[in-house]
RNA sequence: AGGGGUAUAGCUCAGCUGGUAGAGCGACGGUCUCCAAAACCGUAGGUCGCGGGUUCGAACCCUGCUGCCCCUG
């Protein structure tokens, strides 16, 4: 790490403000979290959908117990492999942690810190007799039971956008378009927090990425698939964790390691592409600071 | 060496009895107020291995060459 940069940086950051580090995949935003609660102190608090679950700590890049002894963390590994989970689950466990000890909060979601930064409809968790319901039901039949307002928003061709409003308006009797329209301030508004964007731009991220999960398969990667062999279902949200199905699949002898590994890695660029887009989009204004510059020695 | 098969987009392959080519995946760009490491939308790639011939017209028919695969010796 460029120590000069960390100390610029730390410099810049009022300690008694919330820090938010947006990034993709392997673009080194935990190490800089991690380095900004060692000096300065804080929570490190999770912001990545798949980090929530128990089942894989290596395949999902969990920090490591050498690195969780090194200052508190928060919100990670804490949610069962088949709970159900969502952002609005997310944004309510970290509303408490938000005045307690100085949170420092880093992940790769980006719809967690747009609820976050932005304000999201405050809408009750779907039940799961409500979601087991409308899995079953076809696209079509989900579309028409929607108000015309609720449908000019969503896309709908997006069965996943479809369903959720169609989710809403049966569990709530409330359309989703008039939740949005009540949402309510967001619990941290501009100016109350220090937002930091990892840019990472796509020469330098692939080859990291490339050698990333062969070097999880190396490191333990393989033991959580045996250990979630029996209750692996690729309809969990959990084991929907890139490079989750390759793991399984080298296990039972499915697939070559180098096939696993391509697939993999084409998974990962294309998820941190979109993990760009919408930082790009949505976090613009955020402080963007070089993954390079950062890494460098 | 002889016989057979095959050669179409970066990859795997469609393309009916000849009317100047399509899909999936990948690549690239974007959308997204709650399953988000999800879901969705859009764009760009091919002188159809090379040469010659038949035909108004050839990815498709004939022919020579080249590469690869299988069989026989």
């Amino acid at each position: 790490m460029d120590h000069n940069l960390i100390a610029t940086l730390l410099a810049g950051l009022d300690p008694d403000l919330p820090v938010l580090i947006a990034g993709p995949t392997a673009s080194g935003k935990s190490a800089l979290a991690l380095a900004i609660a060692e000096a300065q102190g804080g929570t490190i608090v999770n912001a990545d959908a798949s980090q929530v679950y128990d089942c894989w700590r290596v395949l999902t890049a969990r920090p490591s117990a050498d690195e969780e002894a090194r200052a508190p963390h928060a919100l990670y590994g804490h949610v069962a492999y088949d709970a159900l989970y969502s952002t609005g689950h997310w944004l309510r466990e970290v509303t408490p942690l938000l005045t307690a000890t100085r949170p420092i909060i880093v992940g790769g979601t980006g719809l967690y810190f747009s609820a976050l930064t932005e304000g999201l409809a405050d809408i009750p968790a779907t039940p799961p007799e409500t979601r087991a319901q409308a899995d079953a039901m076809p696209m079509d039949t989900l579309l028409a039971a929607l108000d015309a307002e609720t449908a000019s928003r969503i896309d709908t061709a997006n069965r996943a956008r479809v369903q959720r409003a169609w989710e809403v308006q049966h569990a709530t009797g409330r359309p989703l378009a008039a939740w949005q329209d009540a949402t309510p301030p967001p619990l941290l508004a501009p100016g109350t927090f220090h937002g930091i964007v990892m840019d990472s731009p796509k020469d330098w991220l692939t080859p990291r990425i490339a050698a990333r999960f062969d070097a999880m398969l190396r490191s333990g990667a393989l033991d959580e698939a045996r250990a979630m062999a029996d209750r692996f279902d690729p309809a969990l949200p959990s084991c929907r964790a890139i490079g989750a199905r390759e793991a399984m699949a080298l296990i039972h002898g499915d697939m070559t390691h180098d096939d696993a590994v391509a697939s993999a890695t084409i998974a990962t660029r294309q998820y941190a592409k979109r993990q760009r887009t919408w930082f790009r989009a949505r976090l613009g204004h955020w402080r963007w600071i070089a993954s390079a510059d950062l890494a460098a020695t």
